[in-house]
DNA sequence: ATTGGCACTCAGAGGGCTTGAGTGCCAGAA
DNA sequence: TTCTGGCACTCAAGCCCTCTGAGTGCCAAT
């Protein structure tokens, strides 16, 4: 067991480390804190500490530095975040003023968050859920393509162009519209292909070609919806981080790589305070072995769930920033339920 | 006028500069390069050189470094591009080989150009151009909400989701929906707002209120579509060039406000080969002083038009990225022919 | 368990020295 | 007139050395 004191300890080189970006040292420590007693005496916690391997020492004469398992434990230890200031809820209620559109939502939270936490921010698309078919559209645009439109009941919008090579029948596009709206409408995105089973035997054998190739482009989008993507915002915030990694350059890398950082933030899971975090090395990621990432989960009208989050150096202000990520969450749950 | 020795002389200095990123002297100058004269005689070329701003020299002792006026001379004489590798190529058709979407093109488009050119890419979305309206479509999605969906004759769908407040009558809409089709369908975008005048008139008092809105989302699409949109790939490439710049950060700031991207990239001019360059402190933009901008034009289908290009650091090499983006380009565009 | 004291460590800053690539200029050759 | 070899000069960068001070670990005393 770590004694009281020593965590004490603990919690004021985290404090110190991150304001100041410099190792701390014991007496700096006396001085700012009042532990009521003398430095020689926080000098033995910071020796049990580093036993611990909660802290560490960059080098033999130097003041220590947190390791990943100090910030781990500092954080669990963390009963209260800071609240948001007026300002800062004042900015969320007017950056979430606006449109119904999905895509305008997710663009206006994740510069939101990047601008309260100044770091990288991230917002996942809702992912399949147990969202369903809304209504099916199909629509000629020219005279060989058609525009397939799906939209399910969280309000998400596809859309996909297919070129069918030959000539279309209005009529007959009619029918494969009215049958296809008659089959899927209520149906949940995971029943689709199962539901469309035998559907092309309904055809003359001159249109299976054609309605093949509509199905087909249909089970790519319900797939697309399934298939996850991210948004990012604030890329430059890590620049001027520069400071807080040997270089950026690996850890731009690693953002980009969506599908990675779509894996990693897709088996985080929150905690109690709805919050899911990774710190440094725990993110097993080569490049990030200097983030941490901070998520937190959002609702899609009760049924699409998905995180948004930060990312940023593994001295940041843990704190704020997990109450701002918590907030925007939940004001996007909110906004996305109107 | 310049003399043709200190004009090869520049020529040198640029490839030898972007080579070996060090300013380079006038003697390894003539070891690499033969120019049948002696270091000594370079060296009063290099003086003539400097005198003219061309390059210039970091400090007393050092070699010589192109200035943005050097640059520039070079790539105006700069007769021959370097052709792109068989490999190159390839990698571009298979790269472009895949959907009609516009979105998935583009994508594709600015991963490729990221890719072969080793530097940041961006492409801007077509604009609107003498593009017209293909059809119109209005979908209820729910009891309250209509999906209004926007094809152009260029291929482009856009889709906004209108919140009416109250229920809609069916019937209306399929009545909406046939008069707009009728009004629209063939009218230039530019046009639109024009061709709608008085349409509202032909409805009942008490619908006048939903058809506005309709009218509305219709006009903010034509816009939208005004209103142009840029993509980027390969971030992460800037940073690997962290010796080029000062700081990324600015350059990185600069690049995530596309405002202002577009704005540059939009009045740039192309020259008879198709493309147009900026040259350091010729972007005007603050923290692209150290950039060069590299832009080329495509064509959607033959109405719209966009550029596309790549930012990288003044010291890159022109002539590969020139052949580059121009073959992209050109890709780009016949791809979008089909 | 805590403290004051003390010897010890070591990164980083600062100063001085050396090196060598590179320059500018000049007088003589072509 | 143009080119060349030679020479004195410059100066960033690397290297080594020293110094400093923040910080440590340990011990004997409280």
């Amino acid at each position: 067991m770590i004694p009281d004191r020593s965590l004490e300890v603990l919690r004021a080189i985290v404090q110190d480390y991150i304001a100041s970006k410099e190792p701390v040292g014991s007496k700096s420590l006396v001085e700012r804190h009042s532990f009521g007693v003398s430095a020689a005496t926080i000098r033995n916690d910071m020796a049990f500490l580093e036993d611990e391997e909660l802290i560490h020492a960059p080098h033999t004469s130097a003041g220590r530095v947190p390791t990943d398992k100090g910030y781990r434990l500092f954080v669990d230890r963390l009963n209260e975040v800071k609240p948001l200031t007026v300002a800062e809820k004042h900015a969320i209620e007017s950056f979430m003023q606006g449109s119904a559109d999905l895509d305008d939502v997710l663009g206006r939270t994740v510069r939101l968050l990047s601008q309260l936490t100044n770091q990288v921010a991230m917002v996942q698309y809702p992912t399949l859920g147990k969202a369903s078919v809304q209504t099916v559209e199909l629509i000629p645009v020219t005279e060989t393509r058609l525009l397939l439109i799906l939209v399910t009941d969280s309000g998400r919008v596809q859309q996909h162009v297919i070129e069918l090579g030959e000539a279309v029948d209005p009529l007959f596009i009619a029918e494969l519209r009215a049958k296809l709206i008659g089959s899927l409408t209520g149906i949940a995105l995971t029943a689709v292909s199962e539901k469309l089973n035998g559907f092309v035997d309904g055809f003359g054998a001159a249109r299976i070609g054609q309605v093949n190739l509509v199905l087909e482009t249909l089970y790519d989008q319900v797939d697309a919806n399934r298939q996850e993507k991210i948004i990012l915002s604030g890329t430059a915030k890590l620049a001027r981080r520069e400071e807080d990694f040997p270089s950026i350059s690996p850890v731009l890398e690693a953002i980009e790589e969506q599908v990675v950082l779509l894996k990693l933030i897709t088996e985080m899971q929150t905690d109690n305070h709805g919050v899911g975090l990774r710190i440094g090395r725990e993110n097993t990621v080569e490049g990030l072995s200097n983030t941490s990432i901070l998520v937190s989960g959002y609702e899609n009208g009760g049924n699409e769930i998905a995180k948004i989050g930060v990312i940023g150096p593994t001295r940041m202000d843990y704190s704020s920033n997990i109450s701002a990520v918590r907030a925007v969450a939940r004001y996007l749950t909110k906004t996305l339920g109107n």
